[in-house]
DNA sequence: CATGGTATCAAACAAGCGTTTGAATGGCCA
DNA sequence: TGGCCATTCAAACGCTTGTTTGATACCATG
């Protein structure tokens, strides 16, 4: 009830600073003892605040995809925007979080954990947070697929691109070891990633559908509406 | 006796258990209790072979590694062969490996584990088993691109393949729960999968992927008997 | 038989873990 | 002021972990 509560409260320092932690080393790895001496408070506010460890855990999972949620919304282009537009700038926001420059890196070792190894919270990140970006990007395929592909095929395009750009986010040691580091500076990048990235697709998607313009306008209109909501 | 000498050494009995349980549950979650329980040898087992639990982990993470190897040696190909062919042929084997119906599911477990969170096993294993492999696609894409094209642009095409493999490793659990159940079992088995990321990459490419006879068998391994060296 | 090295075993050890406890602290209201 | 409540704290508890120990069985060799 004071001003921010952020930095105020026990709880809070917690949530914080178990974020990166549980990211980083995983549930198990993760010690009570480390969180709560790197947030300064005592050893039992963990299970003060939180029941037990696992409790930190799923609130601090709840608030990591809070978090995805509101930092990245739900894109919306103008309605003439060109499909082929829609889709680079999807595949750059997969990328911007994937390679994550913008301010959100540990929410998404998290997430890929979950993933990997599901815990209980895997269902409703599924459900809140991939599938709607799923129906997205479905969408936008829609619109550059002839009327007849089927629901299906339209599935395997999509995990055809998200498996693109999920693969510096799983891989990024195999990447490093395997090009040069010249070629890693100026070639793996999110920019030039989400260039190829885009053209792959897009000309997978010409040859495959009806004849598309092979040009396609690498533009980047960062159309990114931030809203700061309440931290509750 | 004769049959496989293998489940009669104490040594080779923990070896073969530790396998598949340190895939599933990780290096810090599997506990050498289960690991002697499960193998029927006694507690100090691990210490008296292995020096340590890590010790054991090292010398599991190598002997999957050399199965591998042995089990997916470089595909040979007649020299007339067309790329399309080949590159049909790679994607399979690479599924397959990947969803494994073949007798090698949990080596890529441990394998994924380590390319995500590598521990000191990771280097060779990419050098030795990774790289081979990712310069065998390299070669195949130089024959389906013209001579121009950059070295960078191929690995960015590389990934793109490999990428969209990985994905149904890394992410089963999304794909179950994002595409209904009819689907799943139609769409998205090995074959199915062959065929579209095949055709894919094809029209990306900028080749016709479209007449190429489908259902050639992989290879047969070549069997390569190597005797390891005594413990010390 | 005696001997020495190898392998196996039950038992215990030491450390780290999550969790609990009970007292101390400090603000708030009657 | 005195009592109540939420919070903080140092200390310890109980359990699991990896590891070590010392005794015992085995077995080929002199």
């Amino acid at each position: 009830m004071s001003l921010d509560a952020t930095l105020q409260d026990a709880r809070e320092r917690v949530l914080q600073t178990a974020g990166p932690i549980f990211a980083e080393k995983g549930f198990r790895d993760t010690t009570v003892r480390e969180i709560c001496d790197r947030a300064q408070v005592n050893l039992a506010s963990v299970n003060y605040y939180f029941r037990d460890k696992e409790g930190l855990y799923l609130e601090v999972v709840r608030r990591a995809h809070q978090g995805l949620l509101k930092q990245v919304p739900t894109p919306l282009w103008a309605p003439e925007t060109p499909a082929e537009h829609k889709l680079t700038d999807f595949i750059r926001a997969l990328l911007t979080r994937m390679l994550g420059d913008a301010g959100a890196p540990w929410q998404h070792s998290l997430m890929l954990r979950e993933l990997l190894y599901p815990t209980h919270a895997c269902r409703a990140l599924v459900e809140d947070y991939i599938r709607p970006q799923f129906e997205v990007l479905q969408a936008i395929l829609s619109e550059l697929l002839p009327e007849s592909t089927a629901t299906a095929v339209r599935q395997q395009i999509v995990f055809s691109i998200v498996g693109q750009c999920l693969y510096y986010r799983v891989a990024p040691h195999v990447v490093r070891m395997l090009v040069g580091d010249a070629d890693l500076a100026n070639h793996f990048g999110v920019e030039p990633l989400v260039h190829h990235i885009s053209q792959f697709t897009l000309a997978a998607l010409g040859a495959s559908g009806q004849g598309l313009p092979a040009g396609v306008p690498i533009s980047a209109p960062k159309s990114r509406t931030r809203r700061h909501s309440s931290p509750n």
